[in-house]
DNA sequence: GCTCGCTTCGTAATCGATTGCATAAAGCCT
DNA sequence: AGGCTTTATGCAATCGATTACGAAGCGAGC
């Protein structure tokens, strides 16, 4: 048995399509009486609108695609998790693309985006827009953007943020509170903008205390645990070792901690540690991190909230761009006062 | 400018819609010269296909909706991860659905399903069917389904799934090559069919070694850190004590560990822990966790596969419903001899 | 020269819902 | 009663691509 159509519910009715379809989208347009026998006629039938026919007609799609670089990264679980439930409450449908899939070439997605399958995207990744400028078949349209977490001073889209450069800050305080003058960083990738300004703030933090801000006190990374565990080693090499260390990302911290574990190196007996971000499991680590906190859902929820403004037509006014949202400093096992002198 | 539509580019290259239809969608059955033609009409004007559009007349949707029970939990990542891969590929869109979202009513998720919005689903949740029937406006055709983790019993959609009782036999094998005789478990949550496989392959080998079975070395438990959590605390009040416990995932492992830190109980030298899943995290925990490892990204990887089939039309033989992949027992540090008399 | 077969392409119907415009009915006022 | 407004509904065009069917063109074989 075929599938029931809007044609089916209008004959069952007894009405016009044109009803049937003005009882469900604009009820009040409707006579009560009317309305009731179209409700019944949907109910007996069992009909369900085909969406294909409905986005065609509209001249959209009803979907909304969220960029997530690197999808099995579980930082990006909640994000997605809070962009999803307020898209759904919406009546919007989630896509998901993962922008830096090694078996996913970079074309497809962009070729994905410009097909006007979504009315909106939602992005995590940063370096969107440089990677859709130097893609060949560029100068195609794409539809509103707003960037979650991360975004790009190329371009003027929306983004929601947290105070990255504050939550250095709050680390840099944390640990000199502490007693501790010689702090390092684990960076995050190069050329993210999220590595810019924290490392910026740890800077600015450092100098406005007087504190060294020493080279080799900078350890390359990439938020990852592994790259974490490199600079472990880096660490264990050097003369003169910082006593406390701030890492871009919890898994970073992870991945440093457990390097030093294995050099029988105590945290946070011998060098403390903060990390950034305050996944779940920051609190059930051993020990316990000290971090800063992103609200992840609700960046999550905030980045879905503006994208439905725009893709509702509603004109974003400038200083309505951006939406900087709090990060705190949770205070955990992973820091101690500083036993050196 | 108005987007450019088929209409334009079979203008500009001369031939008919038809033309330019069949030279994108069947090349082969188009003249070589017209074929080019076309190809830089389309060059020329920027066409993009409009997916409704052909969506509507194809009489499908070119995307597959993932169900995911808590898109929150970093477990899933990996899987959908595999699972977006494989269909983007294919050219398949992947929608997600959070099923246990605490904002998104199931209602609203399954009649998300039953809207022709997706040709096919993977689901990760295994109590999907229970919940669909239980829903009031059933009795609505659901496109294909291939379970992926979790399964039930009581539809014959296919699945993929790994060897849960062997990874449970392989723990208890390696505790009890450590001379560990008294062995507890933290199960998953009740009504799941993973914590029913995992917990009955844990009895089953405790019994084929002549091992005690004894009910208040069972923990309950549901996955998460803090059910681990909890667990500790329940092992901590007990006269006698298992020296080794086998953890229903790795989250669960964590939180155990975590609270038997907190009360200076050590890992391994006063109780050995085996995981569940072998997530990024758990081989640089400290201790690193010795646990059994599944491969999550082909798990998303096959069920993709299977569903393409399915979506294609192939017929699925009966031997072919269900697809075990292997697991792995991973020793890492958290496991040693039993100390204990 | 004629027929047959193959390749290539165009015409037009079709997918299912939405909506501008027109019409009919009903109510209201003078 | 006649004219005017308001409300409720139907007719038919439309969104943009696909595809069944048939026609035209071409070459081969006799």
């Amino acid at each position: 048995m075929r599938a029931p159509r809007i044609t089916d519910v209008a004959k069952m009715a007894g009405v016009s399509t044109a009803t049937v379809s003005r009882a469900l989208n604009q009820p009040d347009s409707v006579a009560e009486t009317t309305r009731q026998s179209v409700a019944d006629a949907v109910a007996k039938t069992g009909y369900r609108i085909n969406i294909a026919a409905q986005n065609l007609r509209r001249q959209r799609s009803g979907a909304v695609v969220v960029l997530v670089p690197n999808l099995g990264n579980p930082f990006f679980s909640e994000i997605l998790s809070g962009v999803e439930a307020t898209l759904a409450a919406k009546g919007l449908s989630v896509l998901i693309a993962d922008t830096k899939h090694p078996s996913v070439p970079t074309g497809l997605v962009i070729e994905y985006l410009q097909s006007r399958r979504a009315d909106g995207i939602v992005s995590l990744d940063g370096n969107l827009p440089d990677l859709v400028s130097a893609y060949p078949g560029s100068g195609h349209a794409l539809p509103p953007i707003v960037y979650a977490c991360e975004w790009n001073d190329a371009v003027d889209s929306p983004s929601i943020r947290v105070d990255n450069a504050k939550g250095a800050a709050m680390a840099v305080a944390h640990l000199a509170s502490l007693g501790h003058i010689r702090l390092g960083h684990i960076c995050g990738p190069e050329n993210n903008i999220l590595t810019r300004e924290r490392r910026d703030g740890f800077v600015a933090a450092l100098r406005s205390r007087h504190l060294d801000v020493r080279p080799d006190w900078f350890f390359a990374g990439d938020f990852s645990i592994a790259s974490g565990r490199r600079a472990a080693g880096e660490w264990l090499r050097l003369r003169q070792r910082p006593t406390a260390v701030f890492c871009a990302s919890d898994e970073t911290a992870f991945g440093f901690i457990s390097g030093l574990h294995d050099a029988a190196v105590r945290v946070p007996e011998d060098v403390s540690v903060v990390g950034f971000d305050d996944i779940e499991i920051a609190r059930h680590y051993i020990p316990p991190l000290t971090t800063i906190r992103q609200p992840r859902a609700e960046i999550g929820a905030a980045a879905a909230r503006k994208l439905i403004q725009m893709v509702e037509g509603e004109k974003t006014s400038e200083n309505d761009k951006m939406e900087i949202l709090p990060v705190r400093l949770v205070v955990r096992s992973s820091t101690a006062p500083c036993s050196q002198d």
